[in-house]
DNA sequence: CATGTTGTTATAATTAAATTTACATCAAAG
DNA sequence: CTTTGATGTAAATTTAATTATAACAACATG
């Protein structure tokens, strides 16, 4: 299949927004810069909305946030775009007539479980502002290679 | 897309290979337990047997371990059949011109590492073994329900 | 009331994976 | 040495999850 990107875009949206608690923000603005069309943008933030985690109302193109960046965990946008989908998934398809094949993958299940529930506690310890301070610093280091750019030319 | 099931049939094999050290065990058996057809078996058999976890000769339908069970890792066979893909995805799609967009993504990637990062190291403390005593445990618990049925008959 | 945007749903297109097929190569048995 | 059966590999096909697209009713704003 495809790899999913909701995730990823997920954040782009809600970092877009938090970006930009003033102005005006269609769905086609953020489309744009996701370079996907306005449609995507909105059924992403349909689920973010059912989610909790964004409001925005219909026919008025002002979306916001429901909580302060800080107190919201990229677990907390990983399950409102993916739900319970885990990030390995087991061969359900086994023949179960095979006694030993279905055992294994129900032993397996206990691993995968553990290896998803640590994945998830990182995921918490990860705020929408902690990735919005790393963009700024990726902004910032930018400029510095500009300014040195520039001072080196002349 | 599909999902993957290709570390959950790799571990299926391993065990299988593993519970099987001395009789001849064919792609078309192991096959039959994971319900796919040989060729599926002997494609993941040979990421394995390049990642040098597993032996096995043309022609030759005896398969070995090169390892002990207990020296064999989730993450072993994870790199083995998925490579360095990793569990979640970027959005490389973004546009471009839009600073934000790119170095929202730069951000996420940081943290999408992290939390990869963190989900190896779990997987590398899990071990064919730890799987493989798991399912002796499954498959002892079964039978302790079924003796426990049969004197309830009586 | 007119315009523009959203929310929702249904449908199509895309893409990565699994499956299937085919065949040359090798091992073992007769 | 020949036959049989299995492997290793690669190409072509099918399947399935996701993204993209399109359409439209409902709502806000001026």
């Amino acid at each position: 299949m495809k790899y999913s990107t909701k995730v990823s875009d997920a954040v782009h949206i809600m970092a877009f927004i938090a970006l930009n608690p003033a102005g005006s923000l269609t769905s086609e603005k953020i489309a744009e810069s996701i370079r996907t069309n306005p449609g995507c943008v909105r059924q992403l933030m349909s689920l973010l909305r059912k989610y909790g985690l964004l409001i925005s109302i219909k026919g008025h193109p002002k979306p916001s946030l429901t909580k302060l960046p800080s107190d919201i965990t990229l677990l907390d946008i990983y399950k409102a775009v993916e739900g319970e989908k885990s990030l390995l998934h087991l061969d359900t398809h086994t023949n179960p007539e095979c006694g030993v094949g279905i055992h294994i993958q129900l032993a397996l299940q206990d691993y995968f479980d553990q290896v998803q529930k640590c994945a998830e506690e990182e995921m918490q310890k990860i705020t929408l502002q902690d990735i919005l301070n790393r963009y700024q610093e990726k902004l910032f280091h930018l400029g510095e290679l500009f300014e040195r750019k520039v001072s080196e030319d002349l």
